[in-house]
RNA sequence: GGGAGCAUAGCUCAGCUGGUUCAGAGCAUCUGCCUUACAAGCAGAGGGUCCGCGGUUCGAACCCGUGUGCUCCCA
């Protein structure tokens, strides 16, 4: 025993069995028809991420997940991958090549996608061998990227359907335009933050100004603007009809600032006579809100600025200034001459990229679109109806209010990094949407588009510039990820078909068939919309059916002040640093400990380090029972039953028990509560009690028996303690046995649960509770647990604890030092405690101090007397009685007898 | 502005169908122990206006209303 570390080392372990299960292969999935099939496919990290705590958590449920399954006997496919993230990474790439001197601008299309591939395959895999260290059992062979082959064709699939299906248009709208980024994001991409600014309070004169004492005693209108610096694209000011400070004005001209141009003053019910001066100044280029009534009234649509946010020639004044820089000096113009009444700090809310973080400046722009209504009618409700579930629940009502207010979705993008749009187009800007050119082609020839381009038009023929929104790729993940892999891919087998075929997507075929719809998504609630809810739509749109039917959303990962993780703020731990210091298990059971099911996780290393400490006590439980002698059984004699046989019989209900909790737990996905029912049935039932009810005297040997079931119970304690503690439970699984190079506990079959007897463990809990007493008494009275003394019991009541004191009798004796066991029939001098029927006296011949015992026995006559008294209280109410339910009548009852019949014994001792 | 959620021990949270004196767990704190698997441990202890107010009920942490505070989503 003595070679063994008291302390448990990781280090080596954890690497080495990762490697041994690659090695075997025990993560990879075959479809095997005799088995059902588990599958989890990886939500896909960003290429440009590196692991981060929510990944941790995420990863870790989905491994917990993943890992029990396969312990259960099921095909447990977990498939990894990675999502090609447009923006991000097409802006990480932009700023490599700044650094090497080169200019995006000055690369073709073709020469910038092979930097961004370069990139692509020299940084996009960190992620997924972090994982690796987490000990997160995917089937790396079948992993998976957003933009290669199999994946993309699928994407450019299913937009030709859609637009064949009259879902995706282009148009004209306005759109949230990312200045930083040059391109259009999608509203879900835009951030609203606070942010301190000003509120313009600007004149607009009925006719132009002259001469000195402007601003006096001419009529005209004051608006209040947060954004001056669009004064020179405004059409109109708008009022609200019922407005009477307004009313006369409407139909009449007001002057703007700066370039005197005059426009109309109209009504409209939108404007807020509340906000500001009740009057608004009308940008369509430059405000959502102000595009749509500008619409409404068919006004004039001005854009001043260029797509990266520089005032261009039709702003007339301050052409190439910045947006911003822009704002000051028109602010600081306007107060010099007189127009600016006021300016009142105010909290706004802006919104910003959520790639770039620039602020979104709303633009008109012609953009693709898919329509959303009707996918969102099948997904809305296959989740009301519970055949899609949202663990927690909760989230149904932001689902709901979601897919019922959903809009149509800006799907493309101005870069280059993504799925390029596959739309064609003429010199005359017709265009036909076709897989590829020749298709295009084709379609043309056909539609007679390009009769009047002449000899040689298919040489004129251009592809859409821009690129899919990544969304629009991983909305079909878990239906594209079982496409057929790439010849280089290795387990490629024939699809039955290809394409759409009838509306539905085929290129899952053969295996694919096999894994999907998946099981269980594991995902942040941040994308419930952006991901989950379109995939959804995917699922019934392209495959009929959902694409899984559960759908797990952690808490988000925050420090001990509650501030989001965020690499601005510095507060985020470096995970790997983490698995260094506390162990991949340790950091696994921590995580999931502080992350009780949809609730955010206030995240504290000391977590981590009681996920370290439970890994120890696990371990050292492993070098007693290894330390174990073991007493050979003589020839041909009988087995005595072992003095530890109640322990056994004990631990045994104990645990099935407790198992029943476990899985009833994981049944509801809450996994934080059943690691809690893991972590103390290890803890405190094995460790505290049935190790210590077995536990041989020093240097005694144990019998062959009780050893044999030991080991038994600690096997099955290690399969329910796996898929948390992957690593330390392979580790000890091999080191009690001999096994085999296959005989590996990540392919155990997980405990089945069987049948307990509750009453047994009802009386057992109470001669455990006799055990504390005991120790409670010794304690209080400052004995050491060296000194052996008699326990005097006597029945106030009967029933069958007794019965259990005798068979529990060897192992209350051991475990408080307890000489004697006296049962007595005459009234006790005192009762040092009750439990159950029966009070116990521990004679100490004078030691004791009467007095405070006497004082004891005084606060439990008080305490029955007031229990009585509520019970009483119950059962002397006539509506009480007449409207409880029997049982709980009953249990009234059974509660005052009781009560009586202690407190008769306490009074006439 | 519209919607959702939360409020229980110092901290993080359980408490499922209203029913035991039901107020609970882990961490933290305090006390005593280096007891032969484990001090990363063992044995104990203290700690609460279940956010306030009102209501329903024989009975409320739990149901209803209302107020307050916090969080998130949407515009």
């Amino acid at each position: 025993m003595s070679e063994i570390s008291k302390i448990y080392d990781p280090s080596n372990i954890e690497n080495k069995w990762y490697s041994y299960w690659l090695q075997h292969n025990f993560f990879h999935s075959e479809p095997n028809p005799n088995k059902k099939p588990y599958t989890i496919v990886i939500p896909p990290p960003n290429v440009t991420g590196v692991l981060h705590m929510g990944h941790m958590l995420n990863n870790t449920i989905q491994d917990v997940l993943i890992r029990r399954k396969r312990m259960q006997g099921f095909e447990a496919c977990w498939v990894p991958g990675t999502d090609h993230a447009s923006i991000a990474t097409e802006a990480k790439v932009v700023a490599m090549l700044k650094e090497k001197g080169i200019n995006k601008k000055d690369l073709s299309r073709e020469e910038f996608l092979k930097y961004a591939w370069e990139w692509k395959e020299k940084y996009g895999g960190i992620i997924l061998e972090q994982l690796k260290k987490l000990g997160a059992s995917c089937d790396w062979e079948r992993t998976r990227f957003t933009m290669e082959e199999p994946l993309s064709e699928a994407v450019i699939d299913v937009f030709i359907d859609l637009y064949n299906k009259g879902l995706i248009y282009r148009g004209a709208r306005m759109v949230n335009w990312d200045p930083q980024g040059l391109t259009a994001v999608s509203d879900e991409e835009v951030i609203y933050k606070e942010v301190n600014s000003k509120l313009y309070y600007i004149k607009y004169y009925s006719s132009p100004p002259q001469g000195e004492g402007l601003g006096v005693g001419l009529n005209g209108i004051t608006i209040a603007t947060t954004r001056p610096e669009t004064i020179m694209a405004d059409v109109a000011i708008c009022v609200n009809p019922s407005d009477d400070r307004y009313k006369h004005l409407i139909g009449t001209k007001v002057i703007i600032p700066l370039i005197n141009k005059e426009i109309p003053v109209i009504a409209d019910e939108y404007v807020d006579i509340e906000f500001g001066t009740g009057c608004l100044k009308l940008t369509p280029a430059h405000d959502i809100n102000d595009y749509n009534i500008g619409l409404k009234h068919k006004l004039e649509v001005i854009d001043i600025l260029n797509p990266n946010g520089i005032l261009n020639e039709k702003a007339q004044i301050y052409v190439g200034e910045d947006r911003f820089v822009a704002r000051k000096k028109i602010a600081k113009e306007l107060e010099e001459k007189g127009y600016l009444i006021e300016a009142k700090e105010m909290v706004n809310k802006v919104g910003t990229s959520e790639r770039t973080g620039a602020v979104i400046e709303p633009r008109i722009s012609t953009q693709w679109f898919c329509s959303m209504k009707e996918m969102a009618k099948p997904a809305l409700e296959n989740v009301l109806n519970g055949n899609i579930k949202l663990h927690p629940n909760k989230f149904i009502n932001t689902y709901k209010h979601w897919m019922e207010n959903v809009q149509d979705w800006c799907i493309s993008r101005q870069l280059w990094w993504g799925q390029q749009i596959p739309a064609w187009y003429l010199p005359n800007g017709d265009f036909v949407v076709a897989k590829t050119k020749d298709e295009a082609i084709s379609k043309i020839v056909e539609s007679k588009k390009a009769l009047t381009f002449g000899e040689g038009w298919e040489g004129l023929l251009t592809q859409d510039e821009d690129v899919l929104d990544t969304w629009f790729s991983s909305w079909l993940w878990p239906i594209s990820v079982f496409s057929p892999l790439a010849p280089e891919g290795g387990t490629a087998e024939p699809a039955s078909g290809k394409g759409i075929v009838n509306g539905k997507i085929s290129p899952i075929g053969g295996w694919g068939a096999y894994y999907y719809p998946t099981q269980d998504l594991v995902t942040a609630p941040e994308i419930l919309f952006f991901w989950v809810a379109r995939m959804i739509m995917a699922g019934y749109e392209f495959k009929g059916d959902l694409p899984f039917s559960n759908v797990y959303l952690t808490g988000i990962v925050r420090d001990k002040q509650g501030r989001k993780m965020s690499k601005s703020l510095g507060n985020s731990p470096d995970p790997i640093e983490l698995i260094e210091k506390y162990s991949a298990d340790g950091v696994r059971v921590g995580m999931l400990y502080a992350s009780p099911a949809g609730n955010d996780l206030l995240f504290d290393e000391k977590y981590c380090e009681q996920g370290r400490n439970f890994a120890n006590k696990l371990w050292n439980a492993f070098r007693l029972i290894n330390g174990l002698e073991i007493l050979p059984i003589p020839e041909g004699r009988a087995l005595v039953i072992p003095p530890s046989g109640v322990g056994g019989l004990w631990f045994n209900h104990k645990f099935n028990q407790k198992l029943a909790e476990i899985e009833d737990n994981y049944d509801k996905y809450r996994i934080s509560d059943a690691l809690k029912g893991v972590y103390s049935l290890v803890w405190d039932d094995f460790c505290a009690w049935y190790l210590e009810m077995i536990k041989p005297e020093f240097g005694k040997p144990i019998d062959k028996t009780t050893y044999d079931q030991t080991i038994a119970y600690f096997e099955k304690i290690l399969k329910i303690v796996h898929p948390f503690m992957p690593f330390i439970t392979e580790e000890i699984w091999h080191e009690i046995a001999n096994r085999n190079q296959k005989e590996c506990i990540i392919v155990a079959e997980y405990p089945v649960l069987e049948p307990y007897n509750q009453s047994f463990i009802d009386y057992s809990d109470k001669i455990l509770e006799i055990i504390s007493q005991v120790r409670n008494f010794r304690s209080s009275k400052g004995l050491s647990p060296k000194v052996a003394f008699k326990l005097v019991a006597k029945p106030i009541q009967t029933d069958a604890l007794l019965d259990y004191v005798s068979q529990f009798e060897t192992i209350i004796k051991k475990l408080v030092n307890i000489s004697e066991i006296i049962i007595s029939k005459e009234a006790l001098p005192n009762a040092n405690f009750i439990v159950g029927s029966l009070e116990f006296h521990i004679p100490l011949e004078g030691k004791i101090d009467a007095e405070k015992d006497k004082a004891e026995t005084q606060k439990e006559i008080d305490y029955l007397l007031g229990f009585l008294k509520s019970v009483d209280a119950k059962l002397s109410n006539e509506k009480f009685v007449a409207n409880a339910k029997p049982e709980i009548l009953a249990n009234e009852q059974k509660k005052k007898a009781d009560a009586e019949a202690k407190l008769f014994s306490l009074q006439n001792r």
